[in-house]
DNA sequence: CTGATTGCAAATGCTTTGCACGCCA
DNA sequence: TGGCGTGCAAAGCATTTGCAATCAG
């Protein structure tokens, strides 16, 4: 886990005077060991086999830390459940992609788009604090030449395509 | 309900082999009688005053049917509950700004936005279909002048603020 | 010590579904 | 008439919570 990532979370706790237990350690390292986005039950899963004995609600309830400590970010992908997002303490603003072939969801940063959110938030009378933009798209060369790199990617991967309520 | 809005649903319905029925009628008519971001819940007892007798399991199942035939459109404004917007026949690209202070949702159109996804999508290899764009923000006047403008509006129209996770 | 934290299981709350009846085409 | 659509209640599911035991500081 990142020193940075620990100095904030370890601060977090002081300021609201939490404690540093066993559970919390085990769950944020597994949070912020890769740079997939996860359900709740995926992390318990990963969590489960690095460290025994850790509940479902103490994931839950440690996932919400996280978030109010803004290490961590709720995004939607359209999903039922709730994904997290680990990557926005290395790019604090960027923005999703979401493949509507393959499901596939791509991050980007664009300070464009930041710039034009800036100026749009301060003409409609407020200050921006954060964004969340999501594109959904098709993929182009499965259009023009019925291929498409990352469907092919994501089924090798064995992902599963993004559910239809 | 506007009559292009009646004849889409009808070319849905005939599209799918579905049927006209009262309910169906009785919902999609109070769905765009307003032009408010609505829970399916609150819909529900829009509902029941207008015409007796629909069930909350068709009111869920005739939102599910107007999403489908793109009517109407599910965004997320970190509610627990899905919000539905039914705005965007007139407004097909519109996007929001949510004040953290009073939880007052603003729509607006940004032709600069539009053209930026278009471009960073098609960079990236898709082909855009559509975006969400949320911008959280704080309101410029209560941080200047201690009075948001839009707070008052909310507290004397009995509004519910956002519900914290 | 003392209050924060955890695990467990029960509870919640939104949404979906199975089934029998009713109604559109 | 043949199914699609509906109402009702039960089920599903992700998430939260009450409580007693445990642990950090």
């Amino acid at each position: 886990m990142d020193p940075l990532l620990r100095e904030r979370l370890d601060a977090f706790i002081d300021l609201r005077g939490l404690r540093r237990t066993q559970q919390r350690d085990s769950i944020a390292t597994e949070v912020f060991s890769k740079d997939e986005h996860f359900t709740a039950e995926e992390l318990f899963e990963r969590v489960r086999k690095s460290t025994s004995g850790i509940s479902r609600a103490t994931v839950y309830r440690t996932l919400s830390l996280l978030v109010e400590a803004d290490l961590l970010r709720e995004i939607d992908l359209g999903e039922q459940e709730t994904t997290y997002d680990p990557n926005f303490h290395d790019k604090p603003s960027h923005n999703h992609l979401v493949c509507k072939d393959c499901g596939k969801v791509i991050e980007f940063e664009d300070s464009g788009i930041d710039t034009l959110n800036d100026c749009v938030a301060r003409r409609l009378g407020f200050r921006p604090l954060q964004h969340s933009l999501k594109i959904e798209a098709s993929c182009e060369q499965l259009r023009t030449k019925g291929i498409c790199p990352n469907l092919i990617q994501s089924r090798l991967s064995g992902k599963r395509l993004r559910k239809r309520r």
